[in-house]
DNA sequence: CTTGACTCTGGAGTAGACTCCAGGGTTTAG
DNA sequence: CTAAACCCTGGAGTCTACTCCAGAGTCAAG
């Protein structure tokens, strides 16, 4: 019988019960069937599709985002997937350089600190304290 | 004389009224001296501070950092002071490092669909709806 | 004095993704 | 049959860093 309670089907896909729960809630999981006592019953669609969203999610897709790729994988289009996958990775470079450039910032300034002596000598807090702005 | 209300030490500094008025509520931003009215008055030394704030964000660190940072800054301890940066760039390296490794899995998605034709070439799909765990 | 700009407080709302709770009912192994 | 393990609901709480609001009081310029 391919028929699981929410326990088994969260444990299949390796995501909490209540995260399951959630997901229904936000519709990112459509609405099980039921027992007559309430209990959710769900088919082996149900993991799969859990594992789809584990999945995207360490990808890095936000959940709306999985919403969508998971709307246009329902209906099979590739082409719309590639693009928002696309979107995705545009989206990654963009964060990656912002952190990257942070990165350097930082690294300049600790790489010109003694770590001992006058605070006077200490870039760090020079970069802090003085009324320059950061360039790049 | 150099007192200001609120809105002139927020315009100096750079940050909305709001957001002064937050950090103070946070512990970030000392209890400035009142007026008889109740207005709050600063000096100087709150814009001076409220720029570091600003510019430690701007460097990537959290308000909990800031605390740290503006705590070790004040003793003037140059050593801590590195330490906390250190550790900060340790972060932003890590961070960097995973985005860097999601990044790679989805470039190598999106260059191998062909973006047309039946969906069980698009490899995006699949390494969503596989079984196999995404690898390196 | 009047007017408009400014400030005060306490509290609520926002986003994203959960996570936990109380106070029940249900299922299943033994 | 019993007891443990499981499941139900609705709602509240968490984290970060704000942001906005109403309703009231204050200040500065003309």
């Amino acid at each position: 019988m391919n028929t699981f309670k929410i326990g088994e089907v969260a444990r299949q896909a390796g995501i909490p019960v209540d995260t399951v729960r959630y997901y229904e809630r936000t519709g990112l999981l459509p609405d099980p069937v039921r027992r007559p006592s309430g209990y959710r019953v769900y088919g082996l669609e149900a993991i799969r599709r859990l594992r789809f969203i584990r999945r995207a999610k360490a990808l890095g897709f936000t959940l709306v985002e999985i919403e969508d790729l998971l709307a246009v994988s329902d209906q099979r289009d590739v082409h719309a997937i590639r693009a928002v996958a696309r979107d995705k990775l545009a989206d990654l470079d963009r964060r990656i350089g912002e952190l990257t450039r942070i990165r350097e910032a930082l690294a300049k300034l600790v790489d010109h600190c003694p770590g001992r002596g006058e605070s006077s000598s200490c870039p760090i807090l020079a970069a802090l304290n003085d009324e320059a702005e950061a360039g790049s």
